[in-house]
DNA sequence: GATGAATGAGGCTTCATTCAT
DNA sequence: AATGAATGAAGCCTCATTCAT
């Protein structure tokens, strides 16, 4: 790959390096649309322009199809996020919390990038490895980064001292369920929800719920 | 089953009555190991103890069998919690949504409580009309109870002045969590979640989140 | 049948004598609505107003419905036409092979007497028993008498001297077409081909072409 | 075939344009023998040299193998006798007639071009618009032409004045019933019926019988 | 005798995968 | 590298037949 070309190049050459992507790309559509099972080699041949044939050049199985999608997945969002809460600046976490709430939340407002998520949820059932791979590199991460944000303010007092982890559900699950509304429950005439509102109104309960507070503790 | 049996012992029941539900059982475990499309009408008939004919005796395809199930589930727990809400005694409606909260939790933590609702969420890429049924009759009506009550509390003086449904959200997401946690990211060696604890501090944040405050507002 | 019945008769008596017929004309309903293959133990049973295990009481098989079904038509009209020549007066021939040809044309005009040949046809492949079981007891019964009926007729100078079993086809021939006709070609808006009117024409071209002829012999 | 083969046979050759043909003509071997409903798409993909699941990249079902035989076979007899009536010079028709009556028997005795016929016969009960199409594209296609001629002859007083449509019936049946009996009654054991004599001598009665006559009229 | 619930072999069809081209 | 024709193993479902009631 690092090498000069041979002198004698040929004038195109087909790239089969481009390949995969596109086979994944339309792997992810056809699989969001009718499910692992249900999806046809056939479409996803169709939808990347190629024939059928030609993806197992590419990839063992369907399995391998996605198992890459997985795999080429896990990276982005959730590096994005570790970086935020590991370059947090010294002071209040109050400040990272809330922009990774919102990154998070706009970016799974993208069908494309929801897709993957919610294939790993719908077919954790037929492929555990899957949804362990990505626990571990994606769920285990970011709920990592944010609870540890989380310990940090409990530490310095910028909020009280609570179950961090548990903490961490409670400001993270929302998103989760936008996730799974947005694929799963959503009607053609539903009022639209915005997620901004939705996410800064929760935010500023959660937040508003574990800073210190002067008055007497209520006893729920 | 106390009478001696007969010398030579039949090799099957007749039971008509009983049959119906002892598919829908079996196709319940079935549908939630492999999921709709991988399931084997076979490997129901089996779990079932009957024959895979007898499965048509009472129910027109594969399909019919998953959407009588569905159907079947649709009542219980969102009719309880109805109940909960529309019983609430005057005064404080804290209590109420707090006892309706651990119902919700406690409940979603039964593998078979959880099968139908994740079953929905699997499926519904394939069968839209089942998640709206779904949605209709279960979750517009917890969520339609549960933001009732909180509107009241927020009238009343109880609760801070906020929008209803999207507090609702936050008040409920962490349960969605939970069944999804478990469905699908559980690993065998994680440490186990208390769904009890869980709720408590995630309630005791909520609330906190949104009662009346004396201090000055916080600026997220 | 024909015995008186013993003394103690119970006031009613399921009849048993009455079922196979039954069944039978069930049996003849659906099979030739569907084809025998098409035909289903369900459907026949419920045509016969009984339950499909009945059926089972009072015949082997459904293809033993079928032999029975044959056999029992077996006999009738290749009877009446076999007497209706056995007893020929003396003299000319021609009426009788005239009351012979409109008695058979007019009989398979009903739908439930062409039922049974046309069954013959169409299963012939899968049974040639019963092919052959038709062909013995009724069509060589029928053709046999007619044609020894053409043959006096060449004998006693009534007919031109021609071979009587290929004249015989001749006569035959439209009344097997129309059975098949009505069976399978007509279409709704046909004008109605009127049997008789055929058979009378028919009948006189056949004539007048085995007569003797004063005129030289034409050359074809 | 007169190559010498690669060292390692291939276990099958790409022939998607001899396969549609190859398919139609085993099916119509196997519909033959069995019927279409006994018939089984093992059977023809093996009478074909091909497997199961080859038909289906060439024919939606079973249904639409059947469908494709009949249209296949619907022009060449049917539109070679049309063109005979066409072309029928100037004067006698008589001529004519007999050879297209003589080129229908002859073909309808190969095995192979009785098989359509048999087939629309048999299977009319369940697929109607076959029988009607068949009846639209080679029946009244046939009928009307023999007809035609017939009304010819005797506007031109070369046949007595009859009934066209029904005179033409009479010519025609003994063709269908051979058609039949080949199919359906044949016995090993039979003498052979030749099929020219028949015709023959049925052509020779039947012009008989409808030429103008010197003697009186018979009164039948 | 009668019923109809239950069986289970077998059909049509689909589709992931292979392989000749 | 790419194609797409061909394969063959299953899967859903049907239905003749059996058998508990």
């Amino acid at each position: 790959m690092m090498n000069p070309p041979p002198p004698s190049t040929p004038r195109w050459q087909r790239q089969p390096k481009a390949r995969p992507d596109q086979i994944l790309d339309a792997a992810l559509k056809v699989f969001r649309a009718k499910g692992f099972m249900a999806a046809r080699m056939d479409a996803i041949a169709q939808q990347a322009g190629i024939s059928k044939g030609t993806i197992y050049l590419y990839f063992k199985s369907k399995n391998a199809v996605l198992e890459a999608l997985i795999d080429r997945a896990i990276t982005p969002i959730a590096r994005q996020l570790e970086t935020m809460a590991e370059h947090a600046p010294q002071g209040p976490v109050t400040p990272v919390l809330k922009a990774m709430l919102s990154f998070a939340a706009n970016n799974l407002e993208a069908p494309a990038t929801c897709a993957v998520p919610m294939l790993v949820i719908n077919e954790a059932g037929r492929f555990p490895e899957l949804a362990s791979l990505y626990r571990k590199h994606v769920i285990d991460v970011v709920l990592g980064a944010t609870s540890g944000l989380i310990a940090r303010g409990m530490q310095s007092g910028e909020f009280r001292k609570l179950d961090p982890e548990y903490a961490t559900r409670t400001l993270v699950a929302p998103v989760l369920m936008q996730l799974v509304w947005n694929d799963v429950f959503v009607l053609a005439d539903d009022p639209p929800i915005d997620a901004d509102t939705l996410i800064n109104q929760h935010f500023e309960i959660f937040l508003n719920g574990i800073l210190p507070r002067q008055n007497p503790e209520v006893h729920p």
